[in-house]
DNA sequence: CCTTTTCGTAAGCCACGACTTACCGTAAGC
DNA sequence: GCTTACGGTAAGTCGTGGCTTACGAAAAGG
């Protein structure tokens, strides 16, 4: 019943530019919000959202906090929207049986 | 470009409740309003919004409207899902490769 | 230590969106 | 034609969420 955080933290078109960024490698958080039109308070906020959904983690180094993607929330994404795919070939598998 | 209304579109619970109840099979608004927690009208939004998400058809039967999933729909966020799953993967083996 | 850098959190604002009730259009059945 | 079932749309309410500015904590560095 995580799939559904994820998904949700997704939706936000900012947000999720904030985890593509990461796609590109571990970033701080500083390093994220310069490439953002938002405020590195803002950034910081999706960061946490992120975390809470389980797609992000993060490491300290110093003051430096390092966020990195994490492959099990984009795991747990794909095995619900799998699910999903199976059900709708199955459905439709259902209808042509009963078109006849 | 469209995936991201998908992702926004399945981002609400109960939206995703009536989407995930016509996977089921085709279904009337009546129907799925009956199975939900929420009024007709509510519903009838959920589906408009899915239906601009690409996500749902529907087909008029007489004075009821008849309302289906759409394959592609799907399929586009299972494009733009696997896209992501590998930059992740190749961002992770960069990873792997500058720790040496 | 005192300053600087990096970051999280609090408070407040504003817009959007999910929901309800009420109303209107439309196809069917007697 | 009138009524009845089925749905979409308008209008209005209320909560939530994304953003900014302002402040505080913590580690590093001279």
């Amino acid at each position: 019943m995580t799939y559904d955080s994820a998904l949700a933290a997704l939706s936000d078109p900012t947000r999720r530019q904030v985890f593509e960024a990461l796609l590109a490698g571990p970033a701080p958080v500083s390093a994220l919000a310069g490439k953002l039109p938002v405020s590195r308070p803002a950034v910081s906020q999706h960061l946490k959202v992120l975390g809470d959904a389980g797609l992000v983690t993060m490491k300290r180094q110093g003051t430096r906090h390092i966020y990195s993607v994490r492959r099990d929330g984009l795991a747990e994404l794909r095995a619900w929207l799998d699910r999903m795919w199976d059900d709708a070939l199955a459905a439709f598998a259902r209808e042509m049986e009963s078109d006849r």
